[in-house]
DNA sequence: TTGCAAAACCCTAACCGTTAGCGTTACCGT
DNA sequence: ACGGTAACGCTAACGGTTAGGGTTTTGCAA
């Protein structure tokens, strides 16, 4: 048939998954995440609790749906990078993309959820610190090591926290700059 | 009467909240965090399930309530300094003093217990993390700043973040001067 | 000493997120 | 057409946490 292989099958769990995510945004945007809750959600939705969790791990993974793939970016940056381009100078370009893409797409509404909870706010930092490993072995294979060096893991930390610090920074593109400012110079002395 | 004014009834509270916490660890180390319920806290320890949570506010509390103090220690390292120390000099101490108390009071189980358990990790992150405002503030005051800026919180959730990355390692004392070195290197360059 | 407000505690019952167990429907490859 | 399996549903429960409302203990003053 065409080239598009997407059996009626998954076409119909995406749609449902979408649905599920959509509504329950809705629901959060329109009256608060706390006060809606996940019963209410798949009711919502027309689907059943089971059905909810079998999409997302949590309530919270509801909300962060929509930008999944901002954590590789940052891991790729550095792996797949320019020859001339240092891993310091690709990680503070790549940030400011990520800003970027959040500020175009309107997500002001958005930002204010999750700073309106805490769950919220913590899921967050977990999403990008869940990726701190996978950055820690590239910056260690950028400094020409082996093995991972608590260096490198401290590296990639620093790294990974600095969207939660500029999202909640008045002008978060020069929080980014500042921030990595301190990096590149941490960066250097690692050795 | 005597010197100490406390009154029987804190005596007594304070009693009370240690005899939970003693049971409680006691079951957890024992048998798993996971396979210890909170009624089942209670119970062993001869009080409500309310009592309990009128004490600590989480499952997890239970279990730091010891290392209290060592969140404030990290603070008033920067605050509290000698005059001739410079702000990573005065932490980098502090930071091996706190490990170093940590090995010497044999905290091994408690580690492998906190280890065991992801919640009970991310409860200890988010425990750092939490003073991290407070240190920000000391530390934009070592700088000469009035106001916090994004680069005081990024130096204070570096520092804060070398605990549980030393903790981690083989080497935990080696992991904090490596650390260390990255931090004093960005703190020269902040500003 | 007695009386009284507040603190500390208890019990019950529930809410909420999450999951196990098990059945049902819809799709896919053969 | 058909059998396997993926997606979904229902029910019931578990474990952390809290609200509501009562009882005992403590501190303090009349």
């Amino acid at each position: 048939m065409s080239a598009e292989q997407v059996g009626r099958r998954e076409r119909k769990k995406a749609a449902t998954r979408q649905a599920i995510a959509n509504t329950a945004l809705g629901l959060f945007l329109e009256r608060g995440y706390d006060a809606v809750g996940i019963r209410e959600v798949a009711q919502a939705a027309d689907v059943a609790v089971t059905t909810v969790f079998a999409h997302f791990a949590s309530k919270e993974a509801l909300v962060f749906d929509r930008d999944q793939g901002f954590q590789d970016r940052v891991v790729r940056a550095v792996t797949d990078r320019d020859a001339g381009t240092t891993a310091p100078e690709a990680l503070r370009e790549e940030l400011h993309a990520i800003v970027r893409d959040f500020i175009v797409s309107n997500a002001t509404p958005f930002w204010r959820l999750v700073a309106s909870s805490p769950d919220l706010q913590e899921y967050e930092s977990k999403m990008w610190l869940r990726h701190a490993d996978a950055l820690a072995v590239a910056v260690a294979a950028d400094r020409g090591r082996p093995a991972v060096s608590p260096a490198d893991q401290a590296l990639a930390r620093f790294v990974l926290g600095v969207f939660p610090l500029a999202r909640d920074s008045a002008d978060p593109q020069a929080a980014v700059d500042e921030i990595m400012n301190l990096i590149a110079a941490a960066w250097e002395v690692a050795g």
